[in-house]
DNA sequence: GCGGACTGCTTACCT
DNA sequence: ACAGGTAAGCAGTCCGCG
């Protein structure tokens, strides 16, 4: 058969072709918008950028020629065989009927060179190249011009705008603070800040000592000195600050060294500007002169619900809790989004190509938006085939050819700069960086890139950046918000968990593609990369403005940080709002350091939760109680908070000793953290989580505001850790120890008042008790109990049919009336199990669930055996695959800093041998093997080598859990079969 | 020199 | 860089025994 033509044998024909019809380039128009006004940049280097572009930008339209290709031939129904059948250069081109005009060009397909007809001449008399479409086999090329659409994109500069604050920043050049606003026409804008804010810190030192510091007053940044007062809450008392402002962020890091102690002299510059304008980044605001309003406003009526529905609570909460409405309620932005995934050539398999050499060419990259563009931009190399479009062939998406990989990252740059908000994944650190470098080592000037870096991630000029793999990477969310359905940050494990999608299996290197597989491949990416922001209804990017209100942190920030961050900048803008001084590190660290609980586990900073023994055995009838968020419930009630805690002074007087640790807390001034915890807590509990389930709301309010309920869950899980943190600024052990002793404490006695009830508590863990065959009104006189004695809710969390407990923590099978399992630390359950154990385990489970009643047991233990058995014997004959004895394991760091070599390094060490590339987070596949190394890394191990007898044990320990419950032993199993085969020797 | 007891490191889990 | 507690596998060491 002929050999297949490559992309860029076609592009030089076709390019003849043109130059034979005459059909030159024109000049270019591309450029005419570059120059819009930016905030002082450099005036004359911006003409010698303009110049340099419209050269390039005029070479590029005489030379370029791209082609669009289309799944014609599953539009036309034909089948693969004819496909197969017709390979391009065989075949005649056709013009595409859906786009071009009724113009036949049959007779110009055999050889390029003859082939002209009125088409281009048609396209000339239009000033424009237009796109001709021509339909090679299964693929449609266009030669289409470089567009007129402007390439370089800046926000507009307004002073009066209506939409979302989004972003917030600090414009060095200018000296001053912006926002940046989706406005209402969906558009980009930056609002100056008119209010002559400036940066500061606040010292103890009154102004005349301050203006005696030669450093402070005679630096060039320095602006001048005002005294103001603040509440400070450890002391418990007013305090007079002078605050030293500025002119420029930078000078707060170096003069905050020239006094003895400075105050709010570690927050970031765009920070302090929110606290004290107290924006709300994800609202929306009416900006007028540059001043900022925002633009909703609750009803009377909603005002005196949650008014009332807060009725308990003291006059200042109650107002707050009002005023915190309108995040929840203020609907969301709907920008433009574009999600974008680049490919880059690398002639090294298994090597990710280094961004910061963009050493070789970009040659794909994939766009997927939520207006409906679908687009892919395939680089022609030589050698590049098309290959046969596969079955996940993009077929509603635009893929275009590029003989110029300078054209195709201006059209990139030029799509970025079409939206509002541009998503990638891992962009931060690939893509972006990558796509800069490489513009620039083609000499694209860097003034039309736009990209705008920043010290922790890659921003834009124009929209903003959300990076998921940052996003998903944040503890708190994978927990709280996910329920920890992933557990890699990689988009192939998370579009597996949150969507059902996969990306596209790759066996060789992406440099080795078709362009058709490397199309569907890259797209795939793209695709699933929009599809996490928005699935179900927009959930992740809701959930993500919900965040931003909430912590009041702009979007490439909250998108970026860990729940400490949000929680740190929730609390300081509470803190500037009611004109408090926030305390310094150091000060708390002294003050609330006192640690009295010693940790169970060594390395640990105090004592935790307890963990009741476990039994072992199967118990029928088995409720579970749990208290309803525990700890933020004891922070609530207990008012915990870094000035309540071992207070240097306490209004009013009344102090409680926390069991077990002894801090005493002031009870009668409102602890500051206890109150927004507390506040959040309730929120969730009595308003949201009711209207996320009430029907008589449509559809998709209930979604917003089940995703409102979601959103406050993690700050509340998250509120009593953060204290527990060293790395927290509101770090305080005192507070932390006495949640956890106070929760001891709850379930201690909340245990010893069951026993006197004659209740039978099986298991607890931290805030939960198993009651075996609890009687109704017992179990009422319990939890009426912890309510009436802790102002706690003991919930009925669910009911088992049965619970088979291992005798282990943690470590339990609970099969619910209807035959559902859960399972509980089980090892044949976790992550690094191999497949034939999981497999195994799941099939003894489904067996465990057919049980209804003791009786029952017997016979599904008899099952249990005949399964175990069979296993044993498998495992002794080999007949398993290689892969479904892996064992797969993530290294934590690089290979080079472990102590100890456990096997999976020691794998991961054979790999790199072998030439892969293996870095932290990588799961190591291996199986056990009789070698000196006893593992080996799966790509290097054969069947025959795997130790039977060492997989033979791991079965043992990890089914002796299930074993022991329900009154069997391993031992049992292999000795009937030793028996058994005894038997068949002999007989 | 061998093997069991022990400690420490490591991972993955539970709440 | 939100916390502590539990299980399990394995590396390495100590110590008693012969």
């Amino acid at each position: 058969m002929a050999r297949q033509s490559t992309l860029l044998e076609f592009l030089n024909a076709s390019k003849r072709a043109k130059r034979a019809a005459g059909a030159g380039g024109s000049s270019p128009k591309g450029t005419r918008d570059t120059s819009r006004k930016e905030g002082g940049e450099n005036r004359e280097k911006r003409g010698e950028d303009r110049n340099l572009l419209e050269m390039l930008l005029s070479e590029l339209n005489k030379k370029r020629v791209s082609a669009i290709i289309e799944d014609k031939a599953q539009k036309e129904g034909r089948d693969a065989a004819e496909v197969e059948e017709r390979k391009p250069e065989q075949k005649r081109l056709e013009i595409h009927e859906s786009v071009a005009r009724e113009v036949s060009v049959e007779a110009r397909v055999e050889g390029d060179e003859t082939s002209k007809s009125g088409v281009e001449d048609g396209a000339a008399q239009d000033g424009k190249e237009e796109a001709k479409p021509v339909i090679l086999g299964k693929h449609v090329f266009r030669p289409t011009r470089v567009s007129d659409k402007p390439l370089v994109k800046r926000p507009k500069r307004v002073l009066n705008t209506r939409g979302y604050i989004l972003g917030v920043y600090y414009d060095g050049e200018e000296g001053k603070a912006y926002t940046k606003i989706v406005d209402e026409n969906g558009e980009v804008v930056v609002v100056y800040d008119v209010y002559g804010h400036k940066p500061y810190f606040l010292t103890d030192l009154p102004p005349d000592k301050v203006r005696s510091i030669r450093e402070i007053i005679t630096h060039p940044s320095f602006d001048h000195l005002e005294t103001v007062e603040r509440m400070d809450l450890l002391l418990w008392r007013k305090v007079t600050m002078t605050k030293i402002v500025v002119k420029d962020p930078n000078a707060v890091r170096v003069l905050r060294e020239k006094v003895p102690k400075a105050w709010e002299a570690n927050i970031k510059y765009h920070h302090n500007y929110i606290y004290d304008l107290q924006l709300i980044p994800g609202m929306p605001y009416i900006v007028e002169a540059g001043k900022y309003k925002l633009a909703y406003k609750t009803g009377e009526e909603e005002a005196k619900k949650v008014y009332e529905i807060f009725a308990d609570e003291d006059e200042e909460t109650r107002r707050l809790a009002v005023d915190w409405i309108p995040l929840f309620e203020a609907p969301p932005p709907k920008p433009r989004m574009l999600a974008l995934d680049i490919e880059v050539y690398t002639p090294f398999k298994g090597r990710i190509p280094d961004s910061n050499k963009a050493a070789y060419p970009v040659i794909s990259v994939a766009f997927a938006s939520n207006d409906g563009l679908r687009k892919v931009m395939i680089l022609a190399r030589p050698g590049l085939r098309f290959g046969e479009p596969t079955a996940n062939y993009p077929a509603d998406a635009e893929i275009e050819i590029f003989d110029s990989e300078v054209a195709l990252i201006l059209e990139t740059i030029r799509l970025i700069n079409n939206y509002e908000v541009v998503i990638t994944f891992n962009g931060d650190n690939f893509d972006f960086p990558y796509l800069h470098n490489r513009a620039v080592k083609l000499g694209i000037p860097k003034s039309i890139l736009p990209f705008r870096h920043t010290r922790d991630y890659i921003s834009l000029h124009y929209g903003f950046h959300v990076d998921l793999y940052k996003l998903f990477s944040i503890k708190a969310l994978q927990s709280y918000a996910f329920g920890s359905a992933y557990k890699e940050f990689t988009l192939d494990a998370i579009s597996e968990a949150l969507l059902g999608e996969h990306k596209i299996p790759v066996e060789t290197s992406i440099s080795d593609l078709t362009a058709s597989e490397l199309a569907a491949y890259n797209f795939r990416d793209a695709m699933l990369t929009l599809k996490l922001l928005t699935f179900n209804n927009y959930l992740v990017w809701k959930l993500v403005i919900l965040l931003m209100r909430i912590s009041k942190l702009p979007l490439e920030d909250v998108t970026r940080s860990q729940v400490s961050a949000w929680i740190r900048n929730l609390f300081y803008w509470e803190h500037r709002r009611r004109g408090l001084l926030i305390p310094r590190k150091e000060d708390l660290r002294l003050l609330k350091g006192e640690q009295k609980s010693a940790a169970v586990i060594k390395g640990r900073k105090y004592a935790g939760a307890i963990v009741l023994d476990a039994p072992a055995g199967v118990f029928f009838n088995v409720v579970v109680l749990d208290f309803a968020s525990l700890y933020p419930s004891i922070i609530k009630k207990w008012n915990l908070s870094y000035e309540t805690v071992n207070p240097e002074h306490c209004p009013g007087g009344k102090l409680v000793e926390v069991p077990d640790v002894g801090h005493r807390v002031c009870m009668s001034v409102r602890g500051i953290t206890a109150q927004i915890v507390g506040l959040l807590r309730d929120f969730r509990v009595r308003v949201y989580k009711k209207k996320a389930k009430d029907k008589s709301l449509s559809e998709e309010e209930r979604h917003w505001y089940d995703v409102v309920q979601a959103a406050m869950k993690v700050y509340i899980n998250a509120s009593y850790g953060v204290f527990g943190a060293e790395n927290f600024p509101l770090y305080a052990p005192s507070v932390a120890e006495s949640v956890t002793a106070i929760g001891r404490y709850t379930i201690k006695q909340t245990v010893r008042k069951a026993a006197d009830l004659g209740l039978k508590v099986l298991y607890g863990d931290t805030d939960s008790l198993f009651l075996w065959a609890p009687s109704e009104d017992k179990l009422q006189e319990l939890q009426r109990f912890v309510e009436e004695n802790f102002g706690l809710e003991l919930e009925v969390d669910k009911v088992y049919r049965f619970v088979a407990f291992s005798g282990r923590k943690k470590n339990y099978i609970g099969v619910y009336p209807d035959g559902k399992v859960e399972v509980k630390g089980v090892v044949a359950k976790k992550r690094n199990a191999p497949m034939f154990l999981k497999k195994a385990f799941g099939e003894v489970l489904e067996l465990l669930g057919q049980a209804s009643t003791p009786e029952e047991f017997l016979v599904v233990k008899k099952k249990i055996r005949d399964k175990l058995h069979e296993v044993y014997k498998r495992l002794k004959e080999k007949d398993f695959m290689l892969d479904e004895l892996a064992i797969h394991m993530a290294l934590t760091k690089p290979v080079n800093e472990y102590a100890n070599i456990p096997p999976h390094v020691r794998a991961a060490i054979q790999l790199m041998q072998a030439g892969v590339h293996v870095m932290p987070g990588d799961v190591i596949v291996f199986v056990k093997v009789r070698s000196k190394d006893k593992v080996k890394a799966i790509q290097l191990a054969k069947l025959h080598e795997v130790d039977t007898d060492e997989y033979i044990k791991t079965v043992r320990t990890a089914f002796e859990q299930v074993l022991g419950a329900i009154g069997m032993s391993w031992d049992d199993i292999v000795g009937s079969t030793k028996l058994e085969a005894f038997f068949a020797r002999r007989f």
